[in-house]
DNA sequence: TTCATAATGTACCATATGCTACATTAGGTT
DNA sequence: AACCTAATGTAGCATATGGTACATTATGAA
């Protein structure tokens, strides 16, 4: 009886297990890339602020010791995010600096939501570090439509 | 210059990388949460479902191996979120409905909250898969919030 | 130029989470 | 009762991510 199953017509709702599976599936591929765009974003900063991302500073910055962020940019150089050589700067690469880019607008947009809804500054900083790898381009979208009318009341 | 910096006014905002440190330590004791709170969710679905969860319907569900399932039960076991016997079903216990039941009121508000924004129930259910771990109570209350007059524009 | 120290790198360990391949057990069928 | 099959368990492998301890290098100070 629960053999052949015909497509359902509302996946999600009658496809039980699969949809979910489904689901989890992909939350988890986001979850690999959750390191990568964090470190991205770091580096794109620092650069930034201080002219060049050193393995000490990323370090503090991401809470981590220097030999976490060491094996990290190994990784990294070896997916072709950023550049570097021993006892150098690091670098990103043109695929890591849009990385850095992407990630950083879905940063600041998501805080900007949380804080339409008048969450504090701390709690919406410390959500949207873990939020901004789980918005799909349409979640996206919605919070920047979201926030466009936000000055005046409907 | 940098070296003795009187504790600044604003936190996040002067803290600078002390901040952003401890927003991503938060973030990733988050994510040493979220297997057991996916598990405990499918858990209890499994036994208000079909009266009982088995390893290979939680695989099923999870979209994941059964070796996979096995692990992970024997850790939520050690960590008092499950009992199960060999070649037995799965139980919850009490901490363990606890989780279930938090992380579905959770996944559940996460969805309501986001499906009300206009996005696709594709799209809510999957975003919120991820976004349901990272959550805090403040912004959880504030997707309530904006939830309950829903019926009636301002 | 020498040297002290901070920065960087490496070796080795631990845990979490995935997998395939193979062994074992439970339960229904014949 | 014997047996077949699905379910469950285990061994062993891989990767990602976090750490401590120690080795090496770069760099500014003396
Ligand atoms: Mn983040
Ligand atoms: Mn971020
Ligand atoms: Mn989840
Ligand atoms: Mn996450």
């Amino acid at each position: 009886m629960a053999t052949a199953k015909p497509t359902s017509s509302k996946a999600s709702a009658a496809g039980g297990d699969q949809g979910q599976a489904a689901n989890l599936r992909l939350t988890r591929r986001d979850h690999a890339r959750e390191t990568s765009e964090d470190y991205a974003e770091a580096i794109a900063g620092l650069i930034a602020e201080k002219g060049e991302a050193r393995v000490v500073d990323l370090a503090k910055r991401l809470g981590v010791t220097h030999v976490t962020v060491n094996r990290t940019i190994a990784r990294m150089q070896k997916a072709g995010y950023v550049s570097t050589q021993p006892y150098r700067a690091i670098f990103l690469t043109e695929p890591g600096r849009a990385l850095a880019q992407d990630c950083k607008s879905r940063h600041d947009t998501v805080v900007a939501f949380l804080r339409s809804l008048g969450i504090s500054e701390q709690a919406a900083e410390k959500d949207a570090e873990g939020i901004e790898h789980h918005v799909s381009p349409e979640t996206l979208a919605a919070f920047k439509a979201a926030l466009k009318p936000a000055g005046r009341s409907v």
